[in-house]
DNA sequence: TCTTGACAAACGAACGTTCGTTTGTGGTAT
DNA sequence: ATACCACAAACGAACGTTCGTTTGTCAAGA
C-alpha cells in the first residue's frame, strides 16, 4: 500500500476537523498529528505556527459566507427573492464545509486581537447584506413596516448559524427541505392568520 | 479596608465568568486563581478539580433552563400563551445568568462523556417541551397545521440560544421589546399577510 | 545533486495538582 | 479579659506531564 504524503492542505483540513470537535485550546499539535500519522513536530515543515492554522481556517469561513451572499445579491428580482437565496447559500456553505464553519463560528475568538478584528468586520458586512435586504423589502411593501431589520437579520443569522449544532446528513431532512422550513418561519412564522393564504 | 475572603461560590461564579469567556481549555487555574486574586494552587482548598468547576456550572446551566421551562409549562392558557410564556423564561435565564449559560451552551462539550450525557439528555427534556407546546398549538389550530413542532422548536431555541452572541444590556433593547420581537418573528414572521411568494 | 518531508530528540514554558507550612479568625477554657 | 486551640484559607515550592516549537539528520524523489 502506498501513503501519500501529506500537503499543507491536508493539514489546513484537518486542522479544521479538530478545532470543531475539540476547540483550539482542546487540540494540541500531537493530536493534530496523529490525526495524519505524523509527529507533531513534523506538522513545521509545512507551518510556522499552530495559531496561523486557526487563522487559515477562520479566513476560509469569513470568505466562504462572503463569497456566497455576493452570488446571492447579484440574482433577480426583489428583496423576497434575494433573502431566500441568502438563505439557501448560507446553508449550502455550511452544510458543504461543516468543520471550517464550525471553526469560523465557535474559535474565531480565540485569534488574537488584529485577526479577530478583521474576522469581525468581515463577519459585520455579511450580516449588512441581509439586514440591507431586509430594510429593501420593508420599503418594496412586501415586509411588514413593523421588522426592524436589524433584529431580524439577528434572528434569521442565529438560525442559520446553529444548523451546525443540530443538523445530521443523514436525518432525512434534504437541504432544500431545510431551506423551506427556515423562509416558511421567517417570512410567515407558525402563527394560523386569517390574512394569509393556506398551502 | 477589609478585603473579604474567597467562598466556593466565589471561585465557581468566576470560573464561569471565565470559562464563559476564554473557553475552557483556555483558562488555566491560576488564571482563574489570579482573577480572585489568589495562586491558582489556592483553589485547590476549595475544590478538588477543575473539572468539577465546569462540571457544577453546567449543572446549574441545565438547572436553570429546566426550572424555568417547569414554571411556563404552568401557566394558565393555551399554547400561545405557553410557548410565550416559555420564550420569556429563556431570555430571562440567558440575560440574569450570562456567564452560567455560555459556559452552559458553549463548553459542555469539554465534560468527559459520562457528564456530557447526563446534560445532553436534560437540554432535551429542555427541548421537548418546546416541542410539545407547538403540537398543542397545531392540535387547538392556533399553529398552522403545516408547522413541523421539531424544527418549529429547533429554530426558536436556535433564536433564544443565540442572544449570548450578540445581546448587549446597554444597548437600547430593553428585556420585553426582546421577547416581543422574538415572539412576533415566531409567531407571524416578517412577511405581509397576503401570499407566500410563487416558485 | 538538490530539495523536500518526516523523524527523533530536545528545549523552555506552562499545565493541573500536591505538599508542607503560614496566616488569620472565632470559639472555648481559664 | 486573656490565653489557647482548631480550623479554614492561602501561600510558595515543587511534582510529573504536556504544551508549542526548534534543531539536526536522513531517506526518497525530482
Amino acid at each position: 500500500m502506498v501513503t501519500t504524503r501529506n500537503t499543507r492542505e491536508d493539514i489546513v483540513a484537518a486542522a479544521g476537523r479538530m478545532f470543531a470537535d475539540k476547540g483550539y485550546h482542546g487540540t494540541s499539535m500531537r493530536d493534530l498529528g496523529s490525526e495524519l500519522g505524523l509527529l507533531g513536530s513534523s506538522l513545521y515543515s509545512h507551518i510556522d505556527s499552530k495559531e496561523d492554522l486557526l487563522v487559515e481556517v477562520v479566513d476560509e469561513g469569513a470568505r466562504l459566507f462572503l463569497n456566497s451572499s455576493q452570488r446571492a445579491m447579484a440574482v433577480d428580482g426583489g428583496a423576497e427573492k434575494k433573502l431566500r437565496a441568502l438563505i439557501a447559500g448560507h446553508v449550502d456553505v455550511v452544510l458543504d464545509h461543516l468543520d471550517v464553519v464550525r471553526t469560523y463560528l465557535n474559535e474565531a475568538r480565540m485569534l488574537d486581537e488584529s485577526h479577530r478584528t478583521r474576522v469581525v468586520s468581515a463577519r459585520d458586512h455579511y450580516e449588512s447584506r441581509f439586514r440591507n435586504v431586509i430594510s429593501q423589502g420593508v420599503e418594496e411593501g412586501v415586509f411588514r413596516s413593523d421588522v426592524d431589520p436589524k433584529i431580524a437579520s439577528i434572528f434569521i443569522l442565529s438560525i442559520l448559524n446553529a444548523i451546525e449544532r443540530w443538523y445530521r446528513p443523514d436525518g432525512g431532512l434534504d437541504r432544500t427541505s431545510l431551506v423551506e422550513a427556515i423562509d416558511g418561519l421567517a417570512t410567515s412564522g407558525i402563527q394560523i392568520s386569517a390574512s394569509r393564504d393556506p398551502r
